[in-house]
DNA sequence: ATCTATGAATGAAACGTTACATTTATTATA
DNA sequence: TATAATAAATGTAACGTTTCATTCATAGAT
């Protein structure tokens, strides 16, 4: 494998010129730099990012840590992080770490010893004090936070509580006035963002909490279609159901078509995400979508802005990007039956 | 960032001796491991992979380069090259390609740059020559190849002209001899041998070939709706459709919906790949299972095989691998109306 | 013709590890 | 008791870059 000192001696120039014309370091003249150029281009030179890590502290690479890429909800987050990383220089490791704050822990090691510039923490299980210490390794960027409050980071989340409001209020429009709700799990932040909107929602429009409406879901399709079936069975049945991610929506579909029950006409369906599939089954699903792969580019964007800045004071604020979802109508939502 | 130099001093032994506590070299006395364990918990020592890369060559990452995250069908893979990956004590580098040889190139020199172990190409397209040179620098390790037939490579292979075969054999046992074949991206191996099965299952059975029940598609839902609603305007419609993945068959379940054909009762559908979605859809999908996990466990397992091997000499023989599918029966799939 | 200022190229030190040839300390053998 | 053999610890030279203080060369000013 050529290296810069093999150019160095093809080119007849010293090491420093060949790194300077590899830096565009305009100081070199036209004449040496086409002469480093072509014996670059002889000896298939391709320059070693260890070396030049280690002694620029930068490695030009940033870890992605989410808790599973199977989850339809992140290969989209993860692109929009990649295609903003690669159009930025930066390469990115991609890490699972299956909602374990272990294997998330050992992740974040390992990210550190490859002197990453930056980590993505989707969902981060570990604490404030804990992300304190990366930040004296690198920069961090945090989406989608259980129970960090600090102003001080930089984080990048969903306006739950406005979107979700924004559905239930399109299914209000629509008549419905017994909804019922399927919550994600409680331990999430945005789960509960949504679970306080429908309770919010309740209390704006005049209608009474009822207990039964209102089942718990734990985000993958079997919850939904458990708790759909258990509210469909109810004697004073709702006419609506909100799921809190599309994947328990599409249970509840599931549940509604084992009833004979046809979507939208007996029943209605809301989800949340904007998954693939919500297109794709039948009836599609109208949901509250999650600007998906905008959080992977807006998260790479804080990284950056940190990473560019000059203002090496750590004890800058962080910013806050909240991104808006939107309600997608599609063919699981109708009017109340009279 | 404390360095091991910081940590030979604290525990007042020499930079050699940290080392071999570190790399778990025998020779260092309990005595003096102690100190230095102590020592790293104390400064917060964490080690330098540029710098042990630098002096090793050998980075313990590797490339995963694939065409899309974001296709229903990679993730699965993804998850199983880095659960693998991980233990071994590789991270992964994620590289999405977009099926653009431009785009997989620039990933590839990138990768080698970043003195990766080993690069996992899927669907890769890049030609023999190129792979030559890549694996001057690091082993190589192919995933459902094109257009290289050379045994001298690493290959993960799923038999999917076998797999292709069972299926409609399958279909042909609940009694459909018309049957319509929408075929993937030609460009793309397995696609070929998927209609090659086709065409010899046809032959087998001693069924005619009729142009008009073939279709081609390009993998997305709506070729597939596409093919499938001009396959049912047919005069003579065919009763079951084998779709070369999942997503297209999902179109024909669409074509089939709005012309008001009960699947299975009116038609059977059989699509390929079993994704997600493939369970989640209505009527369920039965499908050619791919093995997605499995292919990215076993392309991590061919790469160990190559980094773990004292054998330097490169001459040695590619070791191919052929995972095997299997027919999932759901939903989507009944008797053929006589 | 000498001196200065400017621009370009050079050379060596440093980054944080590993690896290996030496040195030092300890124990066993004659 | 001296010597050899063994075990443990040390010190130093890489690895391939970047950086920066020097040197060298050229041209302009006096």
């Amino acid at each position: 494998m050529a290296t810069m000192k093999d150019v160095a001696k093809a080119a007849g120039v010293s090491l420093g010129t060949v790194s300077n014309v590899l830096n565009n370091v305009p100081t070199v003249t036209e004449e040496n730099r086409q002469k480093v150029l072509k014996a670059i281009k002889e000896l298939k030179f391709i320059p070693n990012t260890a070396a030049r890590t280690l002694k620029t502290k930068t490695s030009k690479s940033i870890g992605l840590v989410i808790p599973d890429i199977t989850n339809p909800f992140y290969p989209e987050l993860a692109r929009g992080v990649e295609d903003a990383a690669k159009k930025a220089g930066l390469t990115v490791f991609l890490c699972n770490n299956d909602r374990n704050i272990q294997k998330e822990r050992e992740y974040i090691r390992v990210l550190i010893e490859k002197n990453v510039d930056g980590i993505i923490l989707v969902k981060p299980n570990i604490q404030a004090g804990e992300i304190d210490e990366i930040r004296e390794k690198c920069e961090v960027v945090l989406v989608d936070i259980n129970n960090i409050d600090d102003k001080e980071y930089d984080v990048v989340n969903v306006d739950d509580y406005q979107g979700t409001l924004n559905g239930l209020n399109i299914l209000y429009e629509y008549g419905h006035k017994r909804i019922g709700f399927i919550t994600g799990l409680l331990e999430s932040q945005s789960s509960r963002y949504r679970y306080e909107a429908y309770i919010d929602f309740l209390k704006e429009k005049g209608l009474e909490y009822d207990e039964a409406l209102v089942k718990k879901g734990s985000y993958d399709w079997y919850s939904g279609y458990k708790a759909g079936s258990e509210l469909l069975r109810l004697l004073d049945a709702p006419t609506a159901i909100f799921a809190s991610n599309d994947l328990m929506a599409i249970g509840v579909l599931k549940a509604a078509r084992e009833r004979r029950l046809n979507v939208p006409y007996d029943l209605s369906v809301m989800g949340c995400d904007d998954i693939d599939m919500a297109s794709l089954c039948s009836p599609q699903l109208t949901t509250v979508r999650q600007p998906k792969y905008e959080i992977g580019t807006a998260s790479v964007e804080l990284l950056l802005n940190r990473l560019n800045s000059t203002d090496k004071n750590r004890s800058r604020k962080g910013k806050q990007i909240e991104l808006k979802t939107e309600v997608i109508m599609r063919e699981s939502v109708g009017y109340a039956k009279t």
